[in-house]
DNA sequence: CATACGTCCTGCCAGC
DNA sequence: TGCTGGCAGGACGTAT
């Protein structure tokens, strides 16, 4: 589940190495991760020199010559591995299409093909870029831009933040931590939202998406999955895959619960499903 | 428009 | 012990 931090770990890495390789030759194993086919990509990338490595939300842009792009949605499961392997890197064990390089290779793994890989010139890319919310550690990004992006919607808090047309790069995990420690129930209705309570939220989304940054992100199961590097993250999680456990603020016990068919994690104590705050609107 | 749900895919694990 | 069924979920397509 690479979200925002796993995403950008794997550019980080790719940055040491990828920038100036050019593509000698393409080996597709799994063509249904390739949005328009393995014809269509082979000639759009074969020949072409790799430039900057970027990202955008949970995507990780590979910047080619000629101003095009390979936009790379990593899904579940997905990584981009250099190989031969950077130092603490995993070894591909689901490769779905390698790039020969005129140095090493670049493998994009995936266990579980809910990647896609898909070419873009400069103006489809601004299009597909445009249609992302805005990226949640950018400066630009203030409490009242989360508040824009909660909006007045019914839907659950929780929800809207895992919604990339809202807020670009949040999923599931991060959701969840965030709204744990702003104390917020991820059921909420965003609409029922105080001023302090998104206040609250703005914060603690910027500041777990920051720390899992920091820590190279996530790594759930050590199952071959997701990120290149394997994260450390994972036991300062404080919510998420806890039900049963204690809350570390108060210790009760956090909860599982599935709404629109994802787990969501919370303490009912600190997260209490009606708001004790002022009614919105008044604070 | 918003919301809900099925679909893709494989590995893991609980349960028998 | 070995098998099986359920579960995990990001994004998209279709339905309401």
């Amino acid at each position: 589940m690479p979200e925002l931090p796993e995403a950008e770990t794997i550019v980080r890495g790719l940055r040491a190495s990828l920038p100036g390789r050019t593509v000698r030759e393409l080996r597709v194993l799994r063509a249904d991760v390739l949005a328009d086919g393995p014809e269509a990509f082979r000639k759009a990338v074969t020949g072409r020199c790799f430039g900057a490595v970027e990202r955008r939300g949970k995507n990780v842009v590979l910047l080619l010559d000629e101003d095009r792009r390979i936009v790379v949605n990593l899904g579940m499961t997905g990584s981009l591995l250099p190989d031969p392997p950077e130092e603490g890197s995993e070894a591909p064990t689901h490769p779905a299409v390698i790039f020969a390089l005129d140095e090493g290779r670049l493998v994009y793994d995936d266990v579980r093909r809910f990647g896609r890989l898909e070419v873009m010139g400069a103006e489809a890319f601004r299009a597909w870029s445009a249609g992302l919310g805005p990226e949640p550690l950018a400066d630009e990004f203030t409490t009242g831009a989360l508040g824009e992006a909660l909006g007045a919607s019914r839907s659950a808090v929780r929800d809207r933040l895992l919604d990339q047309a809202r807020v670009a790069g949040v999923g599931n995990i991060y959701a969840n931590e965030a709204l744990f420690r702003a104390r917020i129930h991820p059921g909420r209705p965003c609409r029922s939202l105080s001023t302090d309570e998104v206040r609250r939220l703005h914060a603690s989304l910027r500041a777990v998406l920051r720390s899992a940054l920091d820590a190279g992100g996530t790594t759930i199961r050590d199952y071959r999955n997701a990120d290149g590097q394997a994260g450390s993250f994972g036991p300062r999680l404080l919510a998420y895959g806890r039900d049963g456990g204690p809350c570390p603020r108060c210790q009760d016990s956090i909860r599982r619960a599935v709404f629109t068919s994802r787990s969501a994690f919370f303490c009912p104590h600190c997260q209490p499903e009606a708001s004790d705050e002022a009614p919105p609107g008044t604070a």
